[in-house]
DNA sequence: GTCTCGGTTCCGAACAATGGAACTAGCGGT
DNA sequence: ACCGCTAGTTCCATTGTTCGGAACCGAGAC
């Protein structure tokens, strides 16, 4: 990635909800590069109009966003945003990937992209699955809204015979870490990685989820764990979700 | 402006409202840069997640916009907007900045800089000006909607005692020449140099203009009717309005 | 008066970005 | 099956854009 559009692009993510007008040196700070090379960026974005001045004590955005906005495809949905994404990660990953989302109780794949292999995950979308295990339904669970996630609980409970309070705290481990990891859970043989999408509102409703052969998953655990949130991530991004770089 | 801040902005402008996707190849032939220069861009703003890849054929925006469009301070107004780009404007033409509006069937100043001077145009903002005469009234009225604009034509030949169709004449060679320039014809002695304010909408709901006296204006016409022109594409641009640059 | 804290300008050095050319992949015509 | 076309992607040596430390302003507070 190109260092100039980089830090074009740290910029703008300085404004958050919180503040939405900054000063030089705070977004200098924020961005942690030196005054003056902040300076000549900001001028520039200021000059091309994205930015405005208010006084001599602040910039915000400009209403240039809000007709940029206007020009995204309304028609786009998460299908299409996530197709090339996946499509890269499944490369990468050399396993199947889907896109997994909770409907009526069940956790449902809208989208797969296989990775052609003697031995591999198959799936289709629209197939549905029961939200008792497996990384992709553990990590939507994960994400539920308080009430629903009482009764997934519940029912995860009573389908799989688990104490509720483990489950759980096996959620709350997801959370945490971001990612969840499942070797032969719903089907033996099968380890599944699964991350959440966020969306623009900040709630998660999707997932993606590599799966393979345990026996190839296994030792890659670590690196397919990065893919697959990395993949996450830009998908939520091009959501419209605010999401922090942890490190630059 | 730093180079590869106006060419990701470029990139930006290539997505109108007719075009909410394209190929690689047609951004670059729009911003007339190589093709391998325009992919490294691309690259990283699809990287970034400000665009979005559609199968293998097109690029379009993201929603990454609508979350910066929240963001926007809801509360600006022009008048905030303005307020640096006239005062630089200000500075370099030396003479007095005005931001004009028409509210009910008269010219309204909301926005003053003043350059101070022995001899000078001197307005206060809230004051109300008849719409016949003046480079400022001229601008406001070349671009109201149909009905008004027979209406301040009506008004303004009766004023002034001029033909109606020579007065209509005079607008639309300002619309095609994008600005207005008079001499001494509502104050004797008085030039003034007017340009249109461009909305969202695209509709015209303000100028701004500069006024000084005309043996210090006459001689600098050419340079400052650039200048004011500039800063009401400035402006405009910053109110979100589509601006096409006509050079490079 | 000076101190501080913002923004702005300067300038030589470094390396990021450049773009022409070559390569790949997919498609349609013959 | 082959060829040509189009669109995207990679390569690499060369260069001029960008970098950032330091110095400079200008306004307000003390």
């Amino acid at each position: 990635m190109m260092r100039a559009v980089q830090r074009t692009f740290a910029i703008f993510d300085c404004f958050t909800s919180e503040r939405t007008s900054l000063t030089l040196q705070e977004i200098a700070d924020q961005i942690k590069l030196p005054k003056s090379t902040t300076f000549r960026f900001v001028q520039s974005l200021d000059d091309a109009g994205y930015l405005v001045r208010l006084g001599d004590q602040a910039y915000c955005l400009s209403f240039r966003f809000t007709r940029l906005a206007g020009l995204v495809k309304s028609t786009l949905d998460i299908r299409q945003i996530a197709r090339v994404t996946m499509t890269e990660l499944a490369k990468k990953a050399n396993e199947t990937v889907t896109l997994n989302i909770v409907s009526d109780g069940h956790r449902v794949c809208i989208e797969v992209i296989h990775t052609p292999s003697p031995l591999m995950s198959v799936t289709k979308p629209g197939e549905r699955v029961r939200m008792s295990d497996g990384a992709t339904a553990k990590t939507l669970m994960a994400y539920l809204p308080k009430k629903e996630m009482q009764d997934a609980l519940t029912y995860a409970s009573r389908a799989t015979g688990r104490k509720r309070t483990e489950l759980a705290a096996e959620l709350t481990r997801i959370r945490e870490q971001g990612y969840a990891v499942t070797h032969g859970e719903r089907v033996l043989g099968l380890t599944a990685i699964s991350a959440p999408i966020v969306d623009r509102d900040g709630g998660v409703r999707h997932s993606i989820t590599v799966t393979g052969p345990t026996v190839r998953l296994e030792p890659r655990e670590r690196e397919v764990v990065k893919l697959v949130t990395r993949a996450a991530v830009n998908i939520s991004r091009r959501l419209g979700a605010e999401v922090r770089d942890e490190v630059k």
